[in-house]
DNA sequence: TTGAAAGCGTTACCAA
DNA sequence: TTGGTAACGCTTTCAA
């Protein structure tokens, strides 16, 4: 009776040797039709899987992939964007008989140890970069460690990994155009974390739509918490030309921005536009509902863990750029009171 | 120059066979101190870590312990539990050369088949169970599927697995206790999904609390999505007799019913009092902020990974009682306004 | 196209 | 307390 059976058993039952076997199961060339078949048939049959364990030993693959992230730990909260990143991630992965090796971790030395430790201990075959920082690091790191790796987001360090991107550009011009035909004039963002690349990228394009019009782009940087939020909502509706509009970084920074509204006794929209961007579920449930940039995180996942893939496996990969993100109206947008 | 270094290496330089190597790495008996001090030393200045796989191959181990999630797409969400929980877990695994292995899956079937793979597989040594469920299949699928798991929560089915739990009962009374004190009187509950167990037990503590009082508990279920939240609450303020204070059983639920009530025009707390359950960051800074039971997930991870390692190590574990959840009074409640 | 055999880096066992 | 050697389950030569 079997514990797990090995391909020893395979080969015995297909009647022929182990190597046989291997070359089958790996899809290599110099295995007859049929032979190939036969040994397929009764690997099924018995229900083998080959062991990961001694397929590393001797292939010095894994066959798991990487994501580290890091979380302030006072920052720690939910992230919309990493479930359902996941999910696409694990998509890909479980097909290919592949998994995910997670880390959380709360700071810089402690994600730097943990790239590391993956990587010596050889537990991953490829790191996937998520938060993508201004002259990130683990770029270096990871191509130091001899690792594969994909970055969601285009690093602006030299970088030999492929990139998956989603055009964001687009979106925000649509969003401050929206404003704009609304009748806002004065329109202020909340942007998120300056070292972060996508926070950058957003916070530009914003002041580019802006200056396209002739209008002067008010930014109050934070570190993409909603307490942050709330503290540069206060100060921009404290100062001598508030603003009767704010495109917040992202959407719970939006939600704690409108309590300051609200606890100000200010009605939203109708004195005070909100928006988020990077729409999350939440938003929809809030009052008023978040007008948005709607983002996919599954289609990020599915991506970038099939480019990365086929890096490991094939030694190179193409860039993929993701469907630009849409602009999504709902309720927290509306003309001015006082243009 | 140095590929990895490996055992061998490390026996060289320490003069010693690697068999010795071994027993030394692994905290065995039989070797001489300064002989086991010289094996470290060695090994620690090549940099040597033993090779995973290889370990695997003949300790049947993965050093590895699985955590599998399942979301319904259309829920897919933030969710405030897991980050802090999987860093908790990383802090444990970390230390002991051990990772996380995560899987997200969209449903029941495909759950299934992770676990199976994964034990199959043999890429872990052990599950982490969240959220259980009322009679839970996962726990039976998990012993005939011969691997150690320890579960969050107390299943209600048989079950050999260790179990970390943290009493709610006090802090739903006392939840309960702190409404009826500022004079409430028709007191509902927006319950989370009736076939997770930890949102019955806390639906069983309401009605406990309530009857106790001699006051009628309503009650109305839901999948614990601020969707649903929000049709609970439309209902329950068309009611007949529509309460003056709601439980939800979750913050984003609670956020969902706010806005509901903002939209009807009533005031939260003066005209309904609005609590969460499991307290978030975000439920600080919604307006108002949100009366809550405070949960720790990071002390979840902490004790979990612990108890499952120890299970796995050892052969046994002791079950774990975290401290009680305690009660966080913020601005969301009040006295009603016609009691 | 196939079989036999030699590793891969550990752990486990048996002598010494 | 130590060393030598045989597994562990697979991949990869090298011959046939």
């Amino acid at each position: 009776m079997a514990l797990q059976p090995t391909i020893n058993d395979v080969a015995r039952a297909a009647g022929v040797s182990k190597g046989l076997v291997s070359l089958a199961l790996n899809d290599r060339a110099g295995v007859a039709p049929d032979t190939r078949a036969r040994i397929l048939e009764a690997a099924e049959e018995l229900g083998w899987h080959p062991n990961p364990s001694a397929r590393g030993l001797t292939s010095r693959r894994a066959y798991a992939l990487g994501l580290i992230v890091r979380r302030d730990p006072s920052i720690i909260e939910a992230d919309p964007f990493f479930s359902a990143f996941i999910a696409g991630v694990e998509t890909v992965l479980a097909d290919r008989g592949q998994v995910l090796v997670l880390s959380v971790v709360p700071d810089v030395e402690s994600e730097a140890k943990a790239y590391t430790r993956l990587a010596h201990d050889k537990r991953v075959d490829g790191f996937l970069i998520t938060d993508l920082l201004a002259d990130d690091h683990r770029i270096h790191l990871i191509e130091g460690l001899g690792m594969h790796a994909v970055t969601l987001g285009e690093p602006n360090v030299d970088s030999t990994f492929p990139v998956v991107t989603r055009d964001y550009d687009k979106g925000i011009a649509a969003l401050a155009d929206h404003l704009m035909e609304l009748g806002h004039r004065r329109i202020a963002h909340v942007s998120g974390d300056e070292r972060m690349l996508h926070g950058r990228l957003r916070r530009e394009q914003f002041e580019r739509s802006m200056s396209d019009a002739g209008l002067q782009a008010v930014v109050v940087p934070t570190d993409f918490s909603p307490e942050q939020g709330a503290a540069a909502t206060e100060a921009l509706l404290d100062s001598a030309e508030p603003p009767t509009a704010i495109i917040y970084g992202n959407d719970p920074m939006a939600i704690a921005g409108m309590s300051v509204a609200h606890r100000r006794g200010l009605r939203v929209p109708g004195d005070l536009s909100v928006t988020g961007l990077d729409g999350s579920q939440i938003g929809t449930y809030v009052y008023p509902s978040l007008t948005t940039l709607r983002n996919d995180p599954t289609e990020w996942g599915l991506a970038a863990a099939s480019s990365l893939l086929r890096l490991i496996e094939e030694g190179a990969s193409d860039d993929v750029a993701l469907p630009p993100a849409e602009l999504v109206v709902r309720a927290s947008t509306a003309p001015p009171a006082r243009p």
